[in-house]
DNA sequence: AATTGTCGGATTGTCCGACAAAATGCGCAC
DNA sequence: GTGCGCATTTTGTCGGACAATCCGACAATT
């Protein structure tokens, strides 16, 4: 066989001085909140220019390991949001084209595990926004779009009363994901505001008994409904997910 | 009330120029593949200087939305793959104190799911790679490095197997946190290597027999083992989940 | 025909210097 | 101690500059 190397790679200095950065805030080195020292002052330390830097710290911005208060001006270190670990996640499934029924597939899998854990694990401060926001869709008047995001919401707090961070932040970018074509849903089946709601009441009973098993049937029953509320909408299961949110 | 305003917020204009094109992104409007405009050229559009595109450009080139061919010099739209988004949430989970109980418990609920998902849905090339990995782990001599990698990457060739990129892209990041424990875990607990084997075969007999069932009780089982081992190893269920992968 | 040498234009990586606007910090008056 | 005003820092953006190198085309060689 020929003798074959590999590509040398050689990355460019913002590159570097992101690297460098992010490896110091992985290592808790720099914790949460303190302040990144000014653009100048880590010019002077990489020994590159400012706009090099610059470019570093918006890799950083970006990645979400460094942000800005809102009207602030230097930058901080911070952990990523959930909402922006979603988002990456979301858009990633996005482009992948990702079809409804996929989404849908793995809330199936996902969702009912995840209610019958929190049922047994909220608190009642859980239990009470939960009711909240379940509260919200009873009104059948509300603009679409408020009862979407109470759909999306109750699915979000529920992931909230698992207690566990990691679950949540794997499960919410699917929920987010089902906001454009639920929104369309809502629109087209007149019934599905009311059968949501009923839904969550039923997992309500459920979480307020603490009873994982009661929470985790009426999950499934309330995922299943999903997709029949697809179908009559004459929703395609094959649709690519849009963007949306 | 007093009439109230919200606080006017003025993004700057690299900002301005990461969402602009984004949104092209998202919209398919740019399709994966396709090549930036040059730098300058975006500049003249934008009607910004060059330095404000780059730090845009680093935004998108961050967030995966573009990047470079090995060696070549002009950005194309990408999608993010699975790589970079099970990065970032692994870093957020990091960073947010997660600790290997709560990655452990998730891991409990999901996999169990996907594995039986995949027993009904693998295709013989998948179940061939995830023979390959599996055989990886039969030579007792392997470097643990390269046994924690078999084991991650045996979770992962599971979530392809399952057909479904939501669930694998949801539940990807969760083993790559398991790396460093797992690390240390089969460092401690001699017999740990043979008893994940063990799993992984009794787990590749029930996706061959294309039993879903089976599939899901041996890999709770294996789940189970997971933890048996980091009691074994000393390993506090409580630690958090440390940087490494 | 396929490979190699050469060349010019296009594009990126990095630098420098500059300036306005905004935030920050400090000292001072009260 | 509190609030205010001013000087200082820091950021956002700009313009221009230059070397490196990637790309495509074209000529030369085997």
């Amino acid at each position: 066989m020929a003798t074959t190397f590999q590509p040398l790679r050689h990355s460019p200095a913002y590159a570097q001085v992101y690297a460098a950065i992010e490896a110091r805030i992985l290592s808790r080195e720099l914790k949460a909140g303190d302040p990144l020292p000014a653009e100048l002052e880590l010019a002077r330390q990489f020994q590159v220019n400012r706009s090099t830097v610059r470019e570093a710290l918006r890799l950083l911005e970006s990645s979400g390991l460094a942000e800005r208060a809102p009207g602030a001006k230097r930058l901080r270190v911070a952990r990523p949001a959930g909402e922006r670990v979603a988002r990456g996640l979301s858009h990633a499934l996005l482009l992948h084209e990702v079809t409804f029924l996929e989404v849908w597939e793995a809330m199936r899998l996902v969702e009912p595990e995840a209610a019958a854990l929190a049922a047994v694990r909220r608190t009642d401060a859980q239990l009470e926004a939960l009711r909240a926001t379940h509260a919200v869709l009873a009104d059948a008047s509300i603009p679409a779009d408020a009862a979407v995001e109470s759909t999306v919401e109750f699915f979000r707090g529920l992931g909230e009363a698992c207690g566990n961070t990691a679950l949540r932040m794997a499960k919410d970018p699917l929920t987010r994901l089902l906001r454009p074509t639920l929104r369309r849903m809502i629109d087209r089946v007149p019934q599905a505001r009311r059968r949501i709601h009923e839904a969550q009441a039923r997992l309500l009973e459920a979480l307020a008994a603490r009873d994982g098993h009661a929470a985790r049937e009426w999950m499934h029953k309330h995922i299943r409904d999903f997709r029949r509320g697809y179908e009559i909408a004459g929703i395609s299961l094959q649709a690519r997910i849009e963007a949306g949110g």
